[in-house]
Formats: structure tokens, sequence, C-alpha cells
RNA sequence: UGGGGAUUGGUCUAGCGGUAGGACAGCGGACUCUGGAUCCGUAGGCCCAGGUUCGAAUCCUGGAUCCCCAGCCA
């Protein structure tokens, strides 16, 4: 893979790496790894140490692996193990064959338990799940030693064979490192190194009913696969003497662990087991849904993964706990869509126009700029004819002061048509709403230019009535209507009731033929993209990735 | 009151003894056939207290605040 975007900073794990590099700690080897486990689908927050992962390896000259983190059967499954294939690969970044799981290594793992029993560094425990949490002590209390801490390395090796072979139940027995007791460092109080689980696991099925605890896996993982700077996130920090005592006691290969502070995001929830919570109590759709901060859910709202990577660039990487605000991931979406994304007419809620003095049954076609910002994207024909709709808030019967759209008596420009002005207004009889306007159109003024001179303050989109595409269009908004819904015990109670909104709009004829997963700014309004799973030829649907910056409401709101 | 980490404008982030910089957000303006984009301008910060030094965000001492750890989860 090549290098995104422009020189990487160089944060305080790069300036690690240099320093490794300057003193040939790793004969100038670069190896770093993605380790997921594969419980749930990957979102924003892992999207952060895909590229600082990824990223680091490609800068560098060097290799970055794909590792699932696979030692609980009872939480994983292969569906996961699919999805995040497909998002770290769409995210533009690449493993070649080295794609692994951690379960493959299972036998070298056993042996290696076999060979700390043998050295006396591990003994197999008797005591219940309950026991072992009173033996461990308090924060500020030592805890004792397990009657069983003594055992002969012969039984313990004898023990630790017949969990292997089945002979226990779930939660007999464990293996246990045996360390210190009274370590202030809770990890290192004789934790647990193997568990009993009589689960089928996605892998390896039912060869095993005894799986590696992450403590122990993990550094192990690393140490086979030869990586040589170990990322991970904060709250291992604690568990990086324990990594390292494994690795000492068996002697082997040892990496070098370093922990940055995981990505928070305002306004967003990013704990897997909560939004599997979104998922399975039908706040939303699915993983996917484009509410979701999932990469698959940013994918299905319009994200591009240039955007994506572009943020996670900026956001940096260090050990302060912080919270980015959402307007950042925002303003990197609508900076890469304004150069790429084709321009197009939409009318989100059409309000009927009729131009009574253009001639009934005629068509013609004005031309329309696809890209201002991309001459190369060319020009395209916009039919107009004398039934139109535009955007219901663009017109006010009363316009407040600074509204430059249309009113009563108003002239404005029709984007690329005409000018037109509003010279009536019909109302529904009962409920007061304007349902039509009447307006003319001024012939001289064709593909919106004014041969005399005169100003036009407000230019607005609009679609031909006869040529109009029905659409259904979702808008969406952010989830959560408090900044930290992270902190709120009920985070269900702080959902946005109105994080989407559908509509039925009309868009120009010519997304026609739009295909799921393009991309398109409707003019004025925000960028859209095609919806991937639920729209067809026959019923297009648009999903809203992000609006376009509005000066308008934020003047409305001060009025 | 055990251990481990962190503390720079609203939010992120640079700085490594020598004028505190950038991004996003905010505010003001210019320009505009998108109230978009672009451009220009502007406000706002070193957790606190001592000390060392000609000079401290940076070094030292003490304090404060926040985060993580008592899963047979990762």
């Amino acid at each position: 893979m090549t290098t995104h975007g422009t020189a990487a900073p160089t944060d305080f794990i790069r300036a690690i790496i240099n320093e490794d590099l300057k003193t040939g700690k790793y004969g100038g080897r670069v190896h770093t790894r993605f380790p997921p486990e594969p419980n749930g689908y990957l979102h924003i927050g892992h999207a952060k140490s895909i590229c600082l992962n990824f990223g680091i390896a490609a800068q560098y000259g060097g290799l970055c692996n794909l590792r699932f983190d696979d030692t609980n059967p009872v939480k994983e499954e292969e569906e996961y193990v699919e999805s995040i294939i497909e998002d770290v690969r769409w995210l533009g970044f690449d493993w070649q064959d080295r794609l692994f799981y951690g379960s493959d290594y299972f036998e070298q793992m056993y042996e290696y338990a076999v060979q700390l029993i043998k050295a006396g560094k591990a003994y197999v425990d008797d005591l219940s799940a309950d026991e072992v949490r009173q033996y461990r002590g308090t924060l500020i209390d030592p805890g004792r030693e397990s009657p069983h801490r003594s055992r002969s390395v012969e039984e313990n090796l004898d023990l630790f064979e017949r969990m292997r072979a089945g002979e226990f139940a779930d939660g007999s027995r464990v293996l246990r490192a045996k360390i210190d007791m009274s370590s202030p460092n809770l990890n290192m109080r004789d934790p647990a190194m193997y568990r009993i689980l009589h689960a089928e696991h996605h892998r390896t099925g039912d060869r095993w009913c005894i799986y590696p605890m992450y403590d122990w896996a993990h550094g192990l993982e690393d140490s086979i696969e030869g990586i040589t700077h170990s990322i991970c996130t904060l709250e291992f920090e604690d568990h990086r003497p324990l990594y390292d005592w494994f690795l000492e006691e068996l002697g082997v290969y040892h990496p070098q662990q370093i922990e940055f502070a995981r990505l928070n995001l305002t306004y967003t929830i990013m704990s897997k087991r909560r939004l599997l919570q979104l998922v399975e109590r039908g706040h939303v759709t699915g993983w996917d849904d484009p509410r979701m901060p999932t990469v698959s859910g940013l994918r299905r709202r319009g994200y591009t993964p240039e955007s994506i990577r572009s943020f996670c660039e900026r956001i940096g990487v260090a050990k302060t706990d912080s919270t980015i605000d959402v307007a950042l991931l925002e303003h990197c979406i609508r900076e890469d869509l304004n150069k790429r994304a084709p321009r197009v007419m939409g009318v989100l809620r059409p309000l009927r126009v009729v131009i009574d003095n253009y001639p009934e049954g005629q068509t013609e076609e004005v031309d329309a700029v696809n890209n201002p910002e991309d001459p190369d994207m060319g020009m395209r024909k916009v039919p107009f004819s004398r039934v139109l709709y535009i955007e219901q808030d663009d017109f006010r019967e009363d316009p407040p002061d600074k509204f430059f759209r249309l009113a009563p008596g108003r002239e404005v420009r029709l984007r690329y048509a005409y000018l037109i002005t509003c010279v009536d207004v019909v109302k529904d009889e009962r409920t007061g709403e304007v349902v039509e306007l009447h307006c003319t159109y001024d012939p001289e003024t064709r593909g919106g230019t004014t041969p005399d001179g005169r100003k036009v303050k407000g230019t607005i989109h609009w679609v031909s009535a006869a040529h109009a595409l029905e659409a259904e269009v979702r808008l969406y908004d952010r989830l959560f209507t408090v900044e930290d819904p992270g902190d709120v015990a009920d985070f269900e109670s702080v959902l946005n009731p109105n994080s989407l909104e559908t509509v039925t709009g009309c868009v120009e004829s010519s997304l026609a033929g739009a295909a799921p997963g393009n991309r398109y700014q409707f003019e004025r309004l925000g960028y859209f993209c095609v919806d991937s799973k639920d729209s067809s030829s026959g019923r297009l649907v648009f999903n809203r990735t992000v609006t376009l910056r509005d000066t308008w409401a934020k003047i409305e709101k001060k009025l």
C-alpha cells in the first residue's frame, strides 16, 4: 500500500520508533499489527488504530498484520470476521498474505503454558471464580495465595493436561500464573491464563475446551509474529508488566507495547457493548445503519475512506484522554466531497411553482456545471418547463430581514435557468398552507444571466415537475442529544428522536441511473449518497451524508 | 487512603530552556448564478504554588483535578 495524505506528523509513537530505528533496537524493522476481536463491527475508533498501525508500517517501509484476537468463542462470530476484513480493506489498507488468527497459535500457546508450569511459574487452581475474587484482595489490601498454589509441577502438568482433555466442567479450574498476590498492580496477582470453556469456536470448532485469556495470549501473538511495536490503548498500560513478565519468563522474542488514548467523539457512543445494544433493541436498523459510528455505517452514510483517513490524521495521537468534536469529522467529509461530488439539483420538500407566462407544453434544456471545483467534470443539460418544484424553505410569504429567497413580488434566480418573480400564492383553504406559487419569468435571463446588469440576491434550486424523479431521502442527524452520551447511565434516554427524518422529494432526471453508493451534492442542501441496500432503479433512495454549511440557518437563529 | 497514566484557547494538537504555533468550532468582512467553496481579518490558552535560571509550557519540589485497574472479557 502507499502512504496516504501528506507528511505524517511525528507523534510520540513515531518519536519512539525513530529512536528505535536510530539505536537499531529491532534491526531496523518496523512491524505493527491491528488486532481486533471479532465480537462486533469496527467503528471510527478502530479506524484511528487502523490508520495508526497501517500508516506507520507504510511510512517506515514496514509491515502491518491483520490479526483476529479470537480467544473467547462465546462472544466471537464469523460474521464479525468478514465485516472487519471488508472494513479494513475499504479503508484502503492491505495486509497481503498476513491475515492471522490468535487461534492459529493455540497449540503453541499451550506448549508455552506447559513450559511455564515446568518452570514452576504457573499452577492449576481449583478455586471458583467467586473464591478467586475474594482471594484477590482489593485496591488497597493485598490478596491471599490460593491453597492450590503450591501444587507440584507433576500434579499441575497432569491437571492441565486433563483440563485440555475435557475432564472438567466449565469454571471448575483455571491455569494461573504464579506471580505475586500482594502486587499493587492487580494484574500481577496470579492472573488466569486459561479457563475451561466447552464452547464451539468459529475456527477451531470443538478441538479445544480450554481457551487462553487475553493477557496470556496477546503478548504471545505479538511475539510469534515478530511484531516490533505493539500499539494498544491506554487501559492496557497496567497490563504491560504482565505482558513483559510472560515474555521474559518464556525467554522469547519481546515486542514493545506502546499505549495511546482511544478516540472519543461528541454526540457519539463508541463502546461495542452499547453499539450492540442499539442494534439489538432496534434503535437503529443494524450495525451499518447510517447513524452508527461504525465503519460500515459511515460508509453507508456516504463517508469516503479518504475523509476518514484524513480525519484520523488530523486528530493526532497522544496519551491525553480526549473527545473530538464531531464537527471535525463532518468537516473532513465536506472537504473531500466538495472536491469530488458532482452537483445535482434535488428538492426535499417540494412546493409547486407554475410559470404563468411560460408556454404550456414547452421544454428546454439549460446548461449546468457538474462541479465548479473541477472543470474536468464537465457540464450537463437540465430540463426546464412551465411547472417546477422548489424547496418549501425557499419561499416565505412574510420574509424576515436578510431572507434573499422567494416571496410575494420578489424576484430570484432559478439556478442555471431564469429569473422569476412571484405573482400569486395559492393556499389550502382549510389549513392556510401554501400549496402553489404562480410566477412569471423573464425570457431575457436565460441561463440565469441579467443582460441589464440587474443584481439578484437569491439563487434557488428547482426541478422540472414533468421530468422529476421521485426519491426517498433519509435525513440523518446525530443519534444523541447530549455531547457525551457515554457519561449518561441510561444512554437510551438521551437518544435523539429526530435522528432520522424520511421525506419524499424529487431529483433531476440525470439521476435516473444513479448507482448504489454514488455520492452527490444536492446544491444548497448537502451531500447525499444512493443507499447501497434499499435503492433501486425503480425506487431511488438517498442518504444525507452531511448538510452544507448553512450560514442562513445561523442568521435566522439570531433573528 | 494501593498502583498506573494524564493535564497547552470551546475542542484537538505542536512545542523538548530563548517572542506559545496549527486545525476544527466561533466572530467579522470580501467575493459568489450554491447563504456552498474560496480569501482576508479577529478573539481566546500553558492546572495551581513555590524554586532553579539572565530567561521556564519545558528543569526541580509540593499540591490540585481527571482517567484506568479488584472478569475465568478484550
